[in-house]
DNA sequence: CGAGACACGC
DNA sequence: GACGTACGTGTCTCGA
């Protein structure tokens, strides 16, 4: 069987583009388009396998239905440089891929396709269509297909004739008599003023065409809509002939030109790289090709026995760990870079060696390191001391710009043009295949890594200066990393017994759940498969839909929530789910990752990654362990000290980020507000309804709360719509109101935004920065976002940046008052601390003070200190 | 093995 | 005129 695949170049572009992020390479050459157009050739190619293929582009700007209709299109923004630079690459991309590409004078690359696959169908071709345009669907029929890009550009829905029936109840010929009715705003085709799709779709039922609607006028119910139809039938006639595609077009291109060849890999490696498409590179196979050629032996030197002529001040080293959890792993090898040399230290000779452990004690000689905290908590772990880091590479690299894919050495290096390293991936492979490669290939690759952290250290450190965030990395972030590396290493103490019991409970209890759910649906399915559950609730049981998801029925708590009194089942469902999250995340989750020697958790912070400066906690996270609901709050009790006498302290700053924004805005409402300390949801309720402190009710203190919530993170008014569950207007409303109170939050959220447009990027209170390159994009979404995050950053940045503070004062603070209490763990506004008994009043007014402290404000900052005998009772 | 749905914290 | 909307981590299912 013949294929045909036959390609809407233009409109696959315009979604392409629209669709990703501004991307361009070194030279500056955007290439989103270019990107989104190759990955969706590479898709069909894959997926249809076609014998013929041909991608059709518009010619010109005329066409022959400005002759109908000039303001055909009329209303159509002029296409961005952006994009039209890109078109001519693809043309290239096409020409390697060999595939044909035609466009004609005069007419649309619609009407090349609507000509092409009629006469295809005719001649024993089974056609398919790639299109972002709905338009394209009355070329449906019995052989041809239109796929139609749905989010994204790779992912499709794809129409015959059953589908074109369900999502619109008629023909695909009568798609054209649609767009005659309701017209097109994108063509700035008129159609029937008022008259939107539902209606167009209830008029076609009745009359089935444009004609029919006419002949039969008398018959159309409603007055309003009779008039308006009758009012406007040329441009009915006129819209309508505008949607129809032309089948007859001067089209001198065979089908014979169309045959599928293989493609031009030379051409498309070459093409691949200069526009810096790797992961395409990738899926091609030209990958090996590409790093082989760049790669040169560095010259060195393999260690028998360490001297310390080898270790001068300064020294870049490596520790490496295979795994990505460095909590006593092993060690695969370690190297050094110095002007003396590179050097490759066998990992047993290190560990063994006296010089070597003496010189990684000694703070006075200087270490420069990718990932402190990896090489200090690991060595720690083998009993070794690792100090006098004073120059972090990764965390340099993060708060130039945290926005970077990722910080280790072959990205930084690549980002730099620094020597090239290849990526772990590359060396050790991934998944199963991970492996400790030949000493000389492993020797060669930590060696480049420890070079090229010398060849970058200054470059990175002239950066931050440039940037003025010296301070930032050098008093903050550098501190903080050995701060983070001691909690880590010294872990949290729980009570293992008490897991496992409520383990047994929990997993009790949800059988009976099970059982009952099983019982109320009248049939045995898995609960936690939402096919199934979607499948048992809206068609079983004939539940309404509220909500479907691109894969079914969506089943989330929300919208369970609002089934509630439909059936009894929901209820039980939301309580099965509420458990078994309990269960298999967190006492399954925690009892599996408990140290085996320790017998306590360790987790490991990420220092290097979001992207607003928090830090975030893995393996496990324990920045989500639950408070809100009862049941899940209990699994707090698990956190015990590790010193029977001694108590958990937790100490939380209230409404941190609020008061930020006050000092950061200046407003005066706000400041005063925190000044005098009152309750600051009240407050907002107080202003935004106008009304006394005695008139705010719960659900006005509730509102409020998820307005100051939304500000704080920076939601949409969809966003806060959602929460509220109310309309977005009325989320709309809320949110002019609150700058109607708070008119210097609304001076900061402009000043921010235009700050953010100028310089393209935002800052926080210590100099932390965040790009936003698509604030000043032509996506409605994409600047939105940025404009969002460009306020929502500074406050939240800024939060973080406090607590750090706070951490490291606080560190400084117990070392030199010699306490033994520990900090154990940091969850984005609160520090928890283990306190032994006669620390306790010490403690609880100390980490008040450093907290409170951290930074001078316009307003004060404000801490909560609790402590009992387990997490739980610290409250 | 990766993507998607879902749920937990701030 | 629609777009599809806080972040980060982990678990489970399901289809390739």
């Amino acid at each position: 069987m013949k294929k045909l695949v036959l390609v809407d170049g233009n409109s696959i572009a315009y979604r392409a583009f629209f669709a990703l992020p501004l991307l361009n390479t070194d030279k500056g050459v955007y290439t989103n388009a270019i990107y989104g157009f190759t990955t969706m050739l590479l898709k069909v190619l894959e997926e249809e396998n076609p014998t013929h293929m041909m991608v059709a582009f518009d010619a010109g700007k005329t066409t022959f239905r400005h002759n109908t209709y000039k303001e055909y299109k009329g209303t159509r923004q002029k296409t961005p440089p952006e994009l039209s630079e890109q078109l001519p690459f693809m043309r290239d991309v096409l020409k390697a891929f060999n595939i044909a590409h035609y466009e004609i004078e005069n007419y649309e690359a619609d009407d090349i396709i609507g000509t092409l696959a009629t006469k295809a169908a005719d001649s024993d071709f089974e056609v398919k269509v790639y299109t972002g345009d709905k338009d394209l669907l009355q070329l449906v029929s019995e052989k041809v297909k239109v796929a139609l890009t749905r989010k994204g550009i790779t992912n499709v829905d794809t129409y015959d004739l059953n589908l074109v029936d369900e999502k619109y109840g008629i023909t695909p010929k009568q798609i054209i008599d649609m767009k005659g009715l309701m017209g097109d705003s994108s063509d700035n085709i008129p159609g029937v003023p008022g008259v939107g799709e539902k209606t167009a779709l209830k008029l076609l039922k009745q009359f089935e065409t444009v004609e029919g609607v006419y002949k039969e006028i008398e018959n159309v119910s409603g007055k309003k809509l009779k008039e308006k139809l009758e009012a406007n039938e040329e441009s009915a006639y006129m819209s309508k002939k505008l949607a129809t595609i032309e089948i007859n077009a001067p089209v001198d291109i065979g089908f014979d030109e169309m045959k599928k060849e293989e493609p031009n890999h030379e051409a498309l490696l070459s093409l691949f790289k200069e526009l810096e498409f790797s992961s395409l590179l990738d899926r091609i196979g030209g990958s090996e090709i590409v790093e082989k050629e760049e790669l040169e032996d560095l010259e060195i030197t393999v260690v028998e026995e360490i001297t310390s002529e080898m270790l001068v001040s300064p020294s870049s080293i490596v520790v490496e760990i295979l795994d990505e959890n460095y909590h006593n792993a092993d060690i695969i090898g370690i190297s050094v870079a110095n002007k003396k040399g590179n050097y490759y230290i066998p990992t047993e000779k290190a560990l063994t060696s006296d010089v070597f452990k003496e010189w990684a004690a000694d703070k006075q000689r200087e270490k420069w390191v990718i990932d402190a905290k990896r090489g200090v908590v690991s060595l720690g772990w083998k009993g070794i001391k690792f100090e006098g880091v004073t120059f972090d590479i990764q965390i340099a690299s993060y708060l130039i710009d945290p926005s970077s894919s990722s910080h280790d050495m072959a990205d930084i290096a690549k980002r730099n043009n620094a020597i090239s390293v290849e990526t772990d991936e590359a060396v050790y492979g991934k998944g199963k295949k991970r492996h400790i490669p030949a000493v000389e290939v492993l020797s060669q690759h930590l060696a480049r890594k420890a070079a090229s952290i010398s060849e970058l250290k200054e470059k990175l450190e002239t950066e931050l200066k440039d940037n003025h965030q010296y301070e930032l990395f050098k008093e903050l972030e550098m501190p903080l990393s050995i701060v983070l590396g001691k909690m880590e290493r010294n872990g949290v103490a729980v009570d293992k017994n008490e897991l496992v019991e409520m383990g047994e409970k929990l997993t009790a209890t949800l059988k009976t759940i099970e059982a009952e759910i099983h019982e109320l649906a009248g049939l045995s399915f898995n609960i936690n498969s939402p096919k199934q559950l979607g499948e048992v609730l809206f068609e079983k049981l004939n539940l309404p839909v509220i909500k479907k998801t691109k894969t079914g029925y969506s089943t989330s708590a929300d919208i369970l929530e609002k089934l509630r009194d439909k059936h009894e089942v929901v209820e039980k469902i939301l309580h099965y789910r509420q458990l078994g999250k309990l269960n298999s995340t967190y006492i399954e989750g925690l009892l599996k990752v408990i140290h085996k020697e320790t017998g306590k958790i360790h987790t490991i912070f990420n220092q290097a990654l979001t992207q607003t400066g928090r830090l975030s906690s893995t393996e496990p996270n324990l920045q989500n362990i639950p408070i809100r609901l009862e049941e899940g709050r209990k699994i707090r009790h698990a956190f015990i000290p590790e010193q029977s006498g001694s108590v958990i302290l937790a100490a939380d700053y209230s409404q941190i980020e609020l008061r930020v924004l006050a000092h950061i805005s200046k407003d005066k409402n706000l400041i005063d507000a925190f000044v005098n300390d009152l309750d600051i949801h009240t407050k907002t309720a107080m202003d935004v309804f106008h009304v006394t402190e005695e008139e705010v009710t719960s659900q006005m203190r509730r509102t409020a709360k998820a307005v100051n919530f939304g500000i704080v993170y920076g939601i949409s008014d969809y966003g806060l719509s959602q929460n509220l569950g109310i309309t977005r207007k009325e989320a709309q409303e809320f949110i002019n109101r609150y700058f109607e109170s708070f008119p210097g939050v609304k001076e900061y959220m402009e000043n921010i935004v235009r700050e953010a447009k100028e310089n393209g990027y935002v800052t926080t209170m210590l100099k932390r920065r965040r790009y936003l390159p698509e604030i000043n994009s032509r996506n409605f979404n994409q600047r939105s976002f940025a404009e969002r995050t460009a306020m929502n950053t500074p406050i939240q940045g800024s939060a973080a940046d406090i607590i750090k503070k706070a951490m490291v004062n606080m560190a400084e603070e117990m070392e030199k008052q010699e306490l033994k209490s520990k900090l154990l763990l940091q969850v984005h506004d609160e520090l928890i601390f283990e306190v032994v008994k006669d620390e306790i009043d010490l403690m609880s007014k100390l980490v008040r003070d450093v907290m409170e402290s951290a930074v001078e404000l316009d307003v004060p900052l404000k801490a909560d200190v609790e402590y009992g005998a387990t997490w739980y009772d610290a409250k």
